[in-house]
DNA sequence: TCGTCACATTGATGGTTGTCAATGTTACGC
DNA sequence: GCGTAACATTGACAACCATCAATGTGACGA
């Protein structure tokens, strides 16, 4: 399971690991690199969450409960998962969580997939 | 964009739904749908097989069980739900099941998570 | 028709995961 | 210090999932 690491460092804990699928056969430690990844975007919570997130620049905490109809721990967990698989960060700022997308990592997944280039 | 996949023999395909996350918030319907295509993929076994099918233009099921270790009810298994998830498509001739990848199905995914536009 | 091959399905099992109540921790206002 | 607000962690439970042995199904060759 989940080692506990410190919020801090949770930037960065994962990052996309591998090039296009149709370029290269993934080894088995790549593969479970990138199921980590995927099993973080599985939930729908979750991808709900990561939209309200993406939608807007940055995003409270408290301010998912209620559009999610999740309890509060529910919601931590959710948040810890997509910022270990590096799609998140959080800042804390006072009493506030505030999360933002890492667009680089939200990318490098999108590139696995595709069989066309993605460009900036 | 995101195109019916014709998928004759398997039930419950699912073709990806969803414009990009940073677009629009998703709707639950949508989030359950894209959550399901990602399920597909994140397991490490299901990721190496659909790399395997995707260096090739066509793998038959009988090529897949040494290289990945598994038993053949357990490949069946994935490549059931990879069918499913519409990523892969399979034809059966004679006594082999040849399957090969859905690429449309797979940028459109991609396009899902990504923020830059997905180019020829 | 018979035996075999390739694959699908079933049933059972051990491991994983989403959820929330209860509790712990840290920051703020008074 | 005291009380409270925001979030994390723990513990427990039900639902889900990956895996394989056993079995079923359809296709081929003799």
């Amino acid at each position: 399971m989940a080692r506990l690491i410190p919020l801090a460092t949770i930037k960065g804990a994962a990052a996309a690991c591998c090039s296009p699928l149709s370029e290269s056969e993934l080894s088995e430690s790549e593969a479970q690199q990138a199921a980590t990844i995927f099993g973080a975007l599985s939930d729908p919570v979750r991808l709900r969450m990561l939209s309200l997130i993406a939608t807007e620049s940055e995003v409270c905490s408290c301010a998912l409960e209620e559009p999610l109809g999740k309890s509060q721990p529910t919601i931590s967990h959710h948040t810890r998962i997509l910022a270990e698989a590096g799609l998140i960060e959080g800042e804390k700022r006072g009493r506030w969580m505030w999360w933002h997308v890492v667009p680089e990592q939200l990318n490098s997944v999108a590139n696995i997939l595709a069989t066309t280039r993605v460009t900036h």
